[in-house]
DNA sequence: GAGTGGTCTAGACCACCCC
DNA sequence: GGGTGGTCTAGACCACTCC
């Protein structure tokens, strides 16, 4: 282990691409601490030769590092380990409970009601759904150490889904779809926005009417495109926070992540 | 202009890499609508024969743009353009007047205080300065439409932009430091909550003293690495929302960007 | 002047989609 | 079976950093 920049590591026998093994490989080890944080790691040269790989195979895994925010490059100099970014910030597009659970932070949701339904023609929209297809609706208020944190309302085509409602909800829905239904979202568009908390949303969360209240609308997709799922989430301004980290790489594209963060 | 995919646009004579200029060049025909949301464009080997140019220089063209949102690839079917991303979402790390411009808003800034000062700790550490080392300090009030839309104090260390407070900070910062001063911001770390106005925010922002803010508060870092600006900002709830887009590409990377949007 | 990442070429084989 | 993107190789030249 100690060493485990291991050439046998890598095989060639098998059909996973070569760039993404070695990818794997140098983020385990970064993870596993084998670098410091800024200190240099092989040169693309040094790892060709180790591994018996092209160059262009190399740049391959190093960009895939580079782009996670895992690596940095350095034109003439070198590729160094990344200061790491927030802890659990890195590979997002998870869902509320996953976000927390990273940090250590456990959810637990009580369902305030669940049914399959005509969606409204917002959410039908949002959905891409044709007239006489079904939703899901999901209404959940989530609960941190026994305090009341965020509410929120969800909607999922019943056709890609269609016995989620006998599920044990009270955990993650997103490693749930993951798992049981090998739905995978891949993309998200999220509005935030600070609102004022009405009577309901105060009752249920534990706050006064008119507190402040992170408002979450969120459409997200799976792989092939598709729309997935809609939610409309209320968060406690006084008890959550999100973090977003932007950066621009290369030649102006830019890339960033939301995570969740409990004050 | 019909048909402007023209090989002499590629220009082998100028030290200008040929997969940025590629991708630049696919970008403007994107943008100029031609071709359909959904259509596919040219194949990698088609453009390497209009181009004269080899795959790998094709490929890392498309991969940028890709990974910026605008074509998405299928195996074995083609390259096509995506779905637009929410209007000037691409490009992220500009600042608020960049997001806005992009969008044909125009805002104004009144600056409420400017000075050159010692900052308080908490600056002192965001920023990374000794002992010693002077920031300049920036309070303004941003209006659109003639409207106070947010507030914003922001620090800089003064060794990196001496005569800043000599210019006119009634338009965007960011332009400011990259054309004058040549500082390019790439990277932000940025948290949000929404928060309750107190009596002087909402005074300035003309909102009753309890509503809904959206606090902002920002470090941004430089190309080398060094933290370059500490913001904290408050926006009108009622008047901006934030978007933001998260997905998931290759082998587990998440790449989001964060907008700004006025109500 | 050696080391290193940035760029580029020419050519190859594969798996998968669609006809 | 042809088209297309995904992967991979071997080799090259450059600009820049650091000694």
């Amino acid at each position: 282990m100690l060493n485990s920049l291991d050439p046998q590591a890598i095989r060639k026998d098998i059909p996973v691409p070569l760039h993404y093994q070695l990818s794997e490989l140098l983020n385990q080890q970064i993870e596993a601490g084998r670098w410091r944080v800024g200190e240099k790691i092989p040169t693309e040269e040094e790892l060709c030769a180790l591994f018996g790989l092209s160059r262009t195979t190399v740049r391959k895994a190093l960009d895939t590092l580079v782009n996670a925010g895992y690596l940095t490059r350095q034109k003439s100099r070198g590729t160094f380990v990344a200061e790491k970014l927030v802890e659990g910030l890195v590979n997002r597009a998870a869902g509320f409970y996953d976000d927390m659970a990273r940090q250590g932070i456990r959810v637990v949701s009580r369902v305030l009601e669940k049914r399959v339904t005509q969606p409204p023609d917002k959410i039908a929209r949002e959905l891409q759904l044709g007239p006489g297809q079904a939703v899901i609706a999901l209404d959940r208020l989530r609960f941190i150490r026994d305090e009341p944190i965020m509410l929120v309302s969800c909607y999922l085509p019943y056709e890609l889904c269609p016995s989620l409602l006998e599920e044990d909800l009270t955990g993650g829905l997103y490693q749930l779809l993951r798992q049981k239904y090998g739905l995978n979202i891949v993309r998200a568009r999220r509005f935030l926005e600070a609102v004022a908390a009405n009577d309901y949303e105060a009752q249920m969360l534990r706050v006064k009417p008119g507190a402040p209240l992170m408002l979450i609308e969120s459409t997200s997709y799976l792989d092939d495109g598709r729309p997935f799922e809609y939610f409309k989430a209320r968060h406690r301004g006084d008890r959550t926070r999100f973090i977003i980290e932007n950066y621009v790489y290369g030649s102006g594209e830019a890339t960033g992540v939301l995570a969740t963060s409990p004050l």
